[in-house]
DNA sequence: CTAACATCTGTAGTGACTACAGAAGCAAGA
DNA sequence: TCTTGCTTCTGTAGTCACTACAGATGTTAG
């Protein structure tokens, strides 16, 4: 048989069988043969397609993005459209990296004021009521 | 008048009235007086205690977190135990940081390969095919 | 034949809100 | 007094990308 049960397209492709359900569910898997029983069965394509997705996922592209590479929202998308959504995506990627970068910065400097005490006087959360504070 | 509706509420503390009361379903906000038509009334306690709660949360401080500042858990923290809450919190944003900006360069590779053309071939998608790619 | 495991469907939960629908309170002007 | 228009009310559902069940049934190895 070169067909196979969703726990092996699970262990295969490192994806989760709810996901891979949840995949379906949404239309971004298609729909599998099914044993007489009622059991899914895939096939390579299937692999294919799944490790696909995984590895868009694990890029940060939305599931949106991925239905576009995937051609589901009308056409197949020409590489300059792919360029496009990958730039978008990389553009937020590094504004939430800008962000997380100053609020560690703004953490850090009312943590340091902190005496770090047993007493429930604490100057961190002082900072947080104080509209006046370095915050 | 010392008392006034979530409008002004709202509109003092910069947070959504929505959101308002949100935070009272959840027991962040104390349920506050009543008009006799059913109307919130809020007190300058309710305005410093709101405020408190958007600044926390513009920190990056989960829900959970602040009812621990609050001392909704049990007792009002010392000041340790905040530091310990804000020390942890940081060291989330900080690998935060670190995983975007890996995925910035993964995501920098592979769009280096694209040829931004018209037609739908793309060296990008093929790398998400590709097993062996620099992915 | 049976025990153990794999898989099935469907629903609800996550976090922190946001967006409505439909009803009702409230204040100012005519 | 009445109306107009704004504000607020409750309750539910949607967001994103899954995850976690419950309870039932298929499949397979010994």
């Amino acid at each position: 048989m070169t067909e196979f049960p969703i726990g092996r397209l699970s262990a295969e492709t490192g994806v989760n069988i709810e996901t891979i359900r949840f995949y379906e569910k949404i239309g971004l898997m298609p729909k599998p043969h099914r044993t007489e029983g009622g059991r899914r069965l895939y096939d390579r394509g299937g692999a294919t397609r799944l490790r696909f997705i995984r590895r868009a996922r694990e890029l940060g592209f939305s599931i949106d993005d991925i239905r576009g590479f995937l051609g589901l929202h009308d056409q197949p998308p020409t590489c300059a459209e792919v360029y496009e959504t990958a730039s978008r995506h990389r553009a937020v990627i590094r504004e939430k990296v800008a962000d997380l970068k100053r609020l560690d910065l703004r953490l850090s400097s009312i943590m340091g004021a902190c005496t770090q005490s047993e007493t429930p006087d604490c100057p961190l959360l002082d900072a947080l009521l104080e509209p006046r504070s370095v915050i």
